[in-house]
DNA sequence: GTTCCTAGCAAGTTACATCA
DNA sequence: CTGATGTAACTTGCTAGGAA
């Protein structure tokens, strides 16, 4: 037997008198170590709290995994909505309630705060994804005007080069080949009439802008 | 101030019960 | 029987308080 087998032997002799010596002794120490959780090497660092504790737990039951009953779920559900922390005072008395470990109670406790925090993690989650889900349509909805808004500057752009085209075309006066709100004379523009500058200016939906800040706009191409 | 012990917690894991 | 799922119990690493 190595000599670690046979620590965990002496230590295991100690505190359960008598089961081992039906068995071989590897197979006693695997399956005590499995059922009872002998952490042989933890308790080097805290040794007689290991063993204190391995005790109370066999003396409490031993095997490990007892279903709570509803009625103690009941119980501990309250609790916990009461208060997600549980100071030593109340689990003792949870325990003593319900017929259960304080140890019980307090790994009851754990394991809840960490399904409680799963669950509200789960919940942020979605509420992100929901946003994230609305800004990409929002975006996607913007970037469709300003296609839209940009198709349209090119058509008001294309009708007034025309216009301008004309214009040269039936008067020798206009000798600037740009386009500009201050070369254009009233009465020029009026030659056209209203149909001439809603061409130009007006944008359906009776959305009016300025020809000359579109021109400047951020999303020119 | 330091060391040791104890208890508690979070996060991750294991083991078991239950169900489809 | 088997795989998936829920959960009790465990492990590990860390922190804090109290006693020596």
């Amino acid at each position: 037997m190595n000599p670690q087998v046979e620590d965990q032997m002496e230590l295991i002799s100690q505190f359960y008198p008598g089961i081992y010596t039906q068995l071989e002794p590897q197979q006693v120490v695997l399956d005590l170590r499995r059922f009872l959780k002998i952490e042989y090497v933890q308790e080097k660092r805290n040794h007689e709290g290991g063993e204190r504790r391995a005790k109370e737990r066999l003396s409490s039951g031993g095997a490990r995994k007892r279903k709570l009953t509803p009625e103690q779920v009941d119980l501990l559900e309250l609790n916990f909505g009461d208060e997600h922390k549980l100071e030593s005072e109340r689990k003792d008395r949870l325990a003593s309630e319900l017929g259960l470990d304080p140890r019980q109670v307090a790994v009851w406790f754990q394991n809840r705060r960490a399904r409680w925090k799963c669950k509200k993690m789960e919940e942020e989650y979605s509420r992100l994804k929901t946003e994230h889900e609305s800004a990409v349509i929002e975006k996607c909805r913007l970037e469709t005007e300003v296609l839209k808004l940009k198709e349209q500057l090119t058509e008001a752009e294309k009708e007034k080069q025309r216009l301008l085209e004309r214009g040269e075309g039936g008067s020798s006066n206009s000798a600037s080949p740009s386009f500009s709100m201050e070369a254009m004379d009233p009465p020029f523009l009026w030659e056209f009439g209203m149909e001439g500058l809603e061409a130009i200016f007006h944008l359906p939906g009776n959305n009016y802008i300025h020809g000359i800040e579109l021109v400047n706009s951020p999303y020119e191409m």
